[in-house]
DNA sequence: CATAAATTGATACGGCGTATCACTAAACAG
DNA sequence: CTGTTTAGTGATACGCCGTATCAATTTATG
């Protein structure tokens, strides 16, 4: 898990170097943290566990990495902005099944939309070119037992 | 025309009161100033076409228009937050089509989207209360002539 | 008309992201 | 290794957007 972590923290600080950025001392601490989280987090929360960096570098490598496709951005039904780490295996389009009780999120891949946004604008001559899809609800667990968390 | 929109401005302030809301005179005002719209536009938009109210008093309104299913919020690609007047046929939960060159917005009912996303939650065991969807693209008329619009 | 309750709007606040800019540190060439 | 170039840093301030507060006002109602 530690391991896991470490290499994860790699393989960002690896990413920004593939774009041309640098390996600087701030950088690896902002990759760090962010390695470590296990769900969608908000700029302020990463901050908040970073004392000595200051703001607008969190908020850099944030954009940074939103870029570079190893992070994404997902709205949470509240509206809030939060990160969430790609997972290398979904690097591309995809979809969350965010569930609004534990902040779980699960990734959708398989997922027809656009197939069916497609046709359903080609009706009206739209040409689309993106969307965002946010999906909320509950886990398993959380349905399993609504009461427990918070 | 004018007509169409005094009618409007008064189911608007309709709506207001049959939630309990009073008829007052900013209210008129603000209700007046969306029913003009014919697309999407922020609430700062709004607020400087009613000099003499108060910022306050143009949110609160715009809240409570969204909250009686009046008005839809719509999410533009760049993240900015639009208002958009909601078609007295499509109070109910639907999508748009966003034509990202010209602004124009089209709405979505008949989309199975739903449906889809619920059986391929189900198949994780994750049940969705809600969902988000924009879609952004281009219009038929703006997909014919590209480059003449802003 | 009098009263109670909702509304208003000026103000201030708070969250969130970014521009600025002097300073620092990384990369790189010699 | 050292100097130079350039990206990055971070303190600060700014800007946008929405909301809380609260005294003054207006509305609805008896």
């Amino acid at each position: 898990m530690r391991n896991r972590n470490y290499a994860l923290a790699d393989q960002l600080l690896e990413t920004l170097e593939e774009q041309g950025h640098r390996d600087t001392e701030p950088r690896r601490k902002v990759v760090a943290a962010i390695a470590r989280k296990n769900r969608h987090f908000t700029a302020e929360e990463l901050r908040g566990e970073l004392p000595g960096i200051g703001r607008a570098t969190v908020y850099r490598a944030l954009k940074l990495l939103v870029q570079a496709g190893a992070l994404c951005r997902v709205m949470l039904a509240d509206g809030a902005l939060h990160y969430q780490l790609n997972d290398s295996a979904h690097h591309g389009h995809h979809h969350h099944l965010l569930c609004v009780h534990c902040g779980e999120s699960e990734d959708v891949q398989g997922c027809d939309i656009e197939g069916q946004l497609h046709s359903l604008a080609a009706a009206r001559q739209f040409q689309i070119t993106g969307h965002w899809l946010e999906v909320y609800g509950q886990c398993y667990s959380c349905a399993d037992s609504p009461t427990l968390p918070a």
